[in-house]
DNA sequence: CGACGCCTTGACTAATCTCAAGGGTGGTGG
DNA sequence: CCACCACCCTTGAGATTAGTCAAGGCGTCG
């Protein structure tokens, strides 16, 4: 149960620092793109890096000057933006192993803010860190990180999809499907389960629902022993059912599959 | 009248390459970063590069190899997504001046369709051309595709908030606001009119509305005096008017304000 | 002339929102 | 220990928005 709880409360943060980075690494050598030595150097330049914040810090602040690009090791963020009519569309969760805007650093306003959500681990990229990354000295580092930048941007567009063209219930279960099927591949699922720090209050603010609406859709997809949340766990008793009746395909998170290496590791 | 009429129709494509490359450059150059030396080397390498497609040609399948970088020097295209019950979302509008995905290169799968609604003329940056451009010689070229590359992202994300939480009058006139900024930044509107070569559906399908309602919104914002659409010829008689009804600003399009310099030149 | 694509309108249906109220839980201070 | 508050979840009823179905008009092209 605790193997994939993280930092569900704010609180003393773990220092493990190899631990920390075993997400991020992950993620990136998923792609197929990082030899040994690229790891290693990844490894030895965060774990001196490695900033923490508790849960409900603001990171970076809509109309601000930018932060540099980020590197999430641990802990969920999310990105969001706030209309003058006090409304507020959530924009893009950033999960272990994610990276913030990658090109953020040619501009002077960002358009939008991102906050913690949990207690999380961050390394910021510098301007020596990102040159180091990007000078030519380590190209699959940098590769890896354009990778990570088109998967932000897939997934992005996937949400206008999702936003433009799916029912409530589709909406609420292709958010909870792609969360968990990024989780998975970083190592943060167990089973069919997951840690969801989400309230019904921010599923609606990404859905683009009222509240009400989706604590009403939610009730029928648990009715329907399509999900159980209880705590801030959740559980898919049938993934697959859940993908049909979300009309979800995992094709644009350019992830790999992962499913046969759970069953083997 | 026709100083900013363009491909109106599928024909004979206009061959004059100068007037071809102005809509990128001035894109480019408005980013402050491009010096003479820059717009020089793009103008020769895209004169001798230009390709031309008539309307409605796809340029990327969804599930396919994607296309590399494609920089859209005249002419209107539009990226897609097609769910499995027929229902389609458009995710994005290239105008002249717009660059598609960047990272692509890496990728073996597009998430998305690319498809020309007017008759195009594109440069694909093919891999000596992403070299040359990227290879560390043309810094400030490179540093212009980033910017774009980040402008896209900015106006996805934006599209994220339109389809979460405006209504339907709202992201009708959002769209139309946003596309009016991005035309009149590349010269390509005329006082407060400019070509709009979209159907009602593709509207739909761009706001997540159905035709009808898209049909009948349009039609109140006609009554108010916030839109003329005749032809393919959009007029906004008061932009202001239509921004507040929108909720619309156009800090997210990242461009450089050109008003002024529109009533000066 | 007929077919087709696009726009328009009305009538009815379905989805979603807003308003209102109440319940559970955890933390805090008296 | 209890009272209280804050935050989150839950439910019902009625209002509103948007979707679906159906029909017709207008212009272009063969």
């Amino acid at each position: 149960m605790s193997s994939f709880g993280l930092n569900a409360h704010p609180g003393p943060v773990s220092r493990t620092e190899s631990r920390d980075l075993s997400a991020f690494v992950r993620s990136m050598a998923l792609y197929g793109v990082l030899d040994p030595e690229d790891i290693a150097v990844l490894e030895t330049t965060f774990a001196r890096r490695l900033k923490h914040f508790e849960a409900g810090r603001d990171l970076v602040l809509q109309g601000g000057k930018p932060l540099n690009p980020c590197v999430i090791l641990e802990g969920w963020a999310y990105g969001y933006k706030l209309l003058p009519n006090r409304r507020r569309q959530i924009v893009s969760y950033l999960l272990p192993g994610d990276v913030t805007d990658f090109d953020t650093r040619l501009v002077h306003r960002t358009d939008h803010s991102i906050t913690s959500l949990t207690a999380v681990s961050i390394v910021e990229l510098t301007d020596d860190l990102f040159e180091m990354f990007t000078g030519g000295r380590y190209p699959r580092i940098a590769e890896a990180f354009r990778l990570k930048a088109y998967a932000a941007a897939a997934i992005q567009r996937e949400w206008a999809v999702n936003l433009g063209q799916r029912s409530a219930p589709e909406r609420i279960g292709h958010i909870l499907c792609e969360l968990f099927h990024r989780l998975r591949v970083v190592g943060l699922t167990d089973g069919n389960r997951c840690f969801l720090p989400l309230t019904q209050t921010d599923l609606a603010e990404t859905t683009g629902l009222s509240l009400v609406h989706v604590n009403k859709r939610l009730r029928d997809l648990r009715n329907a022993d399509l999900i159980s949340l209880r705590g801030k766990i959740l559980t898919l008793p049938d993934l697959g059912a859940l993908e049909r009746a979300s009309i979800f395909s995992a094709d644009y998170l350019n992830l790999v599959d992962v499913s046969n290496r759970d069953a083997v590791s």
